[in-house]
DNA sequence: TTGTACTTCTACGGGTTGTAGAATTGGCTC
DNA sequence: GAGCCAATTCTACAACCCGTAGAAGTACAA
């Protein structure tokens, strides 16, 4: 299961929520604004620079590499990364049945109504 | 996220397959014959001890000291497990139900029809 | 053609996992 | 109680992942 790191699902999340591609500056700067306030200094470029490509090499983003300053973009939104995860995790359980029984009886009334709602009611 | 190494999920598997509590030595020889036949020699007693102790550690397993080869067992079931993680996995998205709507789009009919069921119809 | 911004390469330190030998411990037997 | 043996714990190491970034290489603008 493609598992991320702390920065590896930072620079994700920054990028699931700018569905324009946006180059690894735009991203260094970002990240040090979300960065908890007063304590040290930004991520080098090279820094972010590596991560994008090990999320690129990880099938998570694609790059324009016509555009000089190279931009980045996620390949899936989070909802369809999250569901596949989520399908990924529950494959790897025999008794699937089974776990969504667990897995029903734990979410919450909100949602299991929202369940309710998309799986209509034929 | 308490992530799994191979072996490790292969002790996890073959210790929910067998819920009264097992020593080190017989999950040796259950992972020796699991493993696909002919390729190579079975693995150290030691090894699956430190395997153990790390499951252990990870709070995935508990451990009969009372008696003296020690006995393991798993402390949730399989199905436990894994809806706990796939809660965790849907908690790591602030568009939980866009997840699972996403979800629910990619599960088997049967699994949908399972759902509904589950759910309840109230 | 050269300077500069951008990208790629290389690298290291810390953490995790598979792997297991060495050292230690807990009990049983005499 | 002393010694032995099985069982457990300690220690270790190689491989890999991730955060981090400097050094080296490349491409374009002037």
């Amino acid at each position: 299961m493609a598992t991320l790191g702390d920065l590896e699902r930072a620079v994700m999340d920054l990028l699931w929520e700018h569905p324009e591609a946006i180059t690894a500056n735009t991203l260094r700067d970002l990240l040090s604004q979300r960065t908890t306030e007063a304590d040290s200094r930004p991520l080098a470029v090279t820094t972010v620079l590596t991560v994008l490509s090990r999320l690129e090499k990880k099938g998570l983003v694609e790059r324009e590499r016509s555009v000089r300053p190279h931009r980045y973009r996620a390949v899936t939104s989070r909802a369809d990364h999250t569901a596949e995860l989520m399908l990924e995790v529950l494959g790897s359980a025999p008794d699937r049945e089974a776990v969504l029984a667990r897995f029903i009886g734990t979410v919450s009334d909100g949602e299991a109504e929202t369940l309710r709602k998309l799986l209509g009611r034929d």
